[in-house]
DNA sequence: ATGACTAAGCCACTTAGA
């Protein structure tokens, strides 16, 4: 099974783009993430005419997450339990949850497309409301790999973090300074890996970014940041054969200002024919 | 000068992204 991720940026400005992509890369499951749409106005017919179904999630032009798959989707789930909603600068359970996560398996893997809160600036509601979004997630995450230790899991999308200074090459986001590189994120993050949850992408491709912004050709200057990741349970990680960050896809003719991430799984386990036969 | 990209909607300005 092939794997990918991507923060599109709006699926109607570069529906035929994403399509071509995940059928010229043999992609068997899309994750997307900023589908910027509502699911009434999310382009199935595109994606159908590829082969593939789509489970999406959107209430509006902001945030909105979807799945893209060759195989049907199952259980599907639009928030993991205890994800605090956002509206009017108030975080926390009572408020209105936002399209920031959709939940679904597909060969036995339980895969999440997520928009991590962007977190706007240092001190602001948001940014509280991303680490508490994030801790809710580490608790979701926590209390599967306890119930199913063994279960194929995996969280893909836009964590909106960059876990080490290596992961910034943005002069304008600086430490102290900006959300992204703050320590609390990072703990954050880390804490999803101390939950039970590893990236499978960096031991596999070590350097590179997967965002770049629009402004000041960050681009070009390759001054981008690594925020987008695929975080997997153990089984999910045993099972990586291979991993690609599409920095290609930044660009050309409107790209988004990420690039999907992809990763190559054999699930079909341990081959019984390398076992001694015993009798 | 801290600005100068992009997308979507109450569409010619505002909000949000990171």
């Amino acid at each position: 099974m092939r794997l990918a991720t991507w923060n599109v940026n709006s699926v109607r400005a570069r529906v035929d783009r994403i399509v071509e992509f995940a059928v010229r890369e043999s992609v068997d499951v899309l994750a997307m993430q900023e589908i910027k749409c509502t699911v009434a106005q999310f382009p199935f017919d595109a994606f159908a005419e590829a082969g593939y179904h789509v489970e999406a999630h959107g209430f509006s032009q902001w945030n909105g997450v979807a799945i893209a798959s060759r195989e049907p989707l199952t259980e599907v789930e639009t928030s993991f339990p205890g994800m605090p909603g956002f509206a009017n600068n108030v975080s926390g359970p009572d408020s209105p949850l936002e399209a920031r996560a959709l939940g679904a398996t597909v060969g036995g893997v339980r895969v999440w497309s997520l928009y991590v809160p962007n977190g706007r600036a240092l001190g602001d509601p948001h940014y509280f409301y991303k680490l508490d979004w994030l801790g809710a997630l580490e608790q979701h995450v926590r209390q599967t790999l306890t119930e199913t230790p063994d279960q194929a899991l995996a969280l893909v999308g836009d964590f909106n973090i960059a876990p080490t200074n290596a992961d910034n090459g943005d002069p304008a986001v600086v430490e102290g300074f900006a959300t992204h590189v703050s320590a609390p994120e990072r703990e954050a993050y880390a804490a999803l890996e101390a939950a039970g949850l590893s990236d499978v992408v960096r031991p596999l491709v070590p350097t590179g970014y997967t965002y770049w912004d629009y402004k000041r050709l960050r681009f070009p200057k390759n001054e981008g940041m690594r925020i987008d990741f695929i975080l997997g349970s153990h089984s999910f990680a045993d099972a990586v054969t291979g991993a690609a960050i599409h920095r290609n896809e930044r660009k050309g003719e409107a790209p988004s200002d990420h690039v999907p991430v992809v990763v190559d799984l054999d699930l079909t386990g341990p081959d019984d024919d390398d076992r001694p036969m015993i009798f």
